[in-house]
DNA sequence: CAGATTTATATAGCTTACTATATATTGTTG
DNA sequence: CAACAATATATAGTAAGCTATATAAATCTG
């Protein structure tokens, strides 16, 4: 039997996954957040406090994941996490103001490394590769 | 500024990834490997009896990432380091017959997760889709 | 309404990435 | 050939993912 590396699915995205996650690194190491810090950022940016659980939902990541990248972020001046005002389990995780002052920063930080992943690919291959990766995604949900 | 996570490529790539990891992860498991060991043991059942320096350079892996990955494959009884015949810092990293055993059932592990992953694509879509990567990877080793 | 179940968060332990640094051997060069 | 530089591997420490488990509060149910 054969397996191809370089042209199994799988081995591609991880390797794709990891050029993207180390670009993004060098670019927003100047601000003072890491790369898994971004999508709680984003979502944050979208919409400030929030408890775990909806970042849990939003984000796709584990509970135990994302309670200790919030760890960090809270260790970094990132976020605070207070008390939820009826529900005595939960916290709700609302953003600093060093965080509120990078956002622009980052934002374009993200947008850079998008356009240089992609620069060799025409519009319409650009879209038509986003597609395919949403669709990837919700049949990996429906499995 | 606007950014929305469910255009970014790099947000997307990085959840395809984890969903393609942790599919193969439970499908390996019952062999008893992991996701982190799968390009190494594709490597050496291609050609035993490689160096380190050679697994580094064909996977796109940092050196200190690969030689933990060896330690816990040398534990899991998957691999044999030897002592290069004439180069002394060197170690030849030789398969077990656990190692060997195992890869058809591998295999059929990952190419079951991909053709899954897949399944909502046609044909077209699948092969641009893999065309896509390889040549956003070589636009990053430009960069 | 007391006891059982569910829910929200936290923690312990493991893997797999990374950078930075150490060590030993090989190769180069004055 | 001795000193210096380069190379191969290993180790320490951090991040970010996972599972499994603990804890406290809320909810449900007989």
């Amino acid at each position: 039997m054969e397996f191809d590396h370089n042209t199994s699915a799988g081995y591609l995205i991880n390797h794709v996954a990891r050029l993207f996650f180390e670009g993004l690194r060098k670019r927003i190491e100047p601000f003072g957040i890491v790369p898994g810090q971004f999508p709680a950022l984003l979502a944050l940016w979208q919409k400030d406090g929030q408890t775990q659980k909806e970042l849990v939902e939003k984000l796709d990541i584990e509970q135990a994941t994302m309670a200790n990248t919030l760890n960090r972020m809270e260790r970094d001046g990132l976020i605070l996490r207070k008390d939820h005002p009826t529900d005595g389990r939960a916290k709700i995780i609302w953003l600093t103001p060093k965080a509120n002052s990078i956002r622009d920063d980052a934002y374009r930080a993200a947008s850079t490394v998008n356009e240089m992943a992609l620069s060799d690919l025409s519009p319409d291959e650009r879209k038509q590769f986003i597609d395919t990766m949403q669709r990837v995604i919700r049949t990996f949900h429906k499995d």
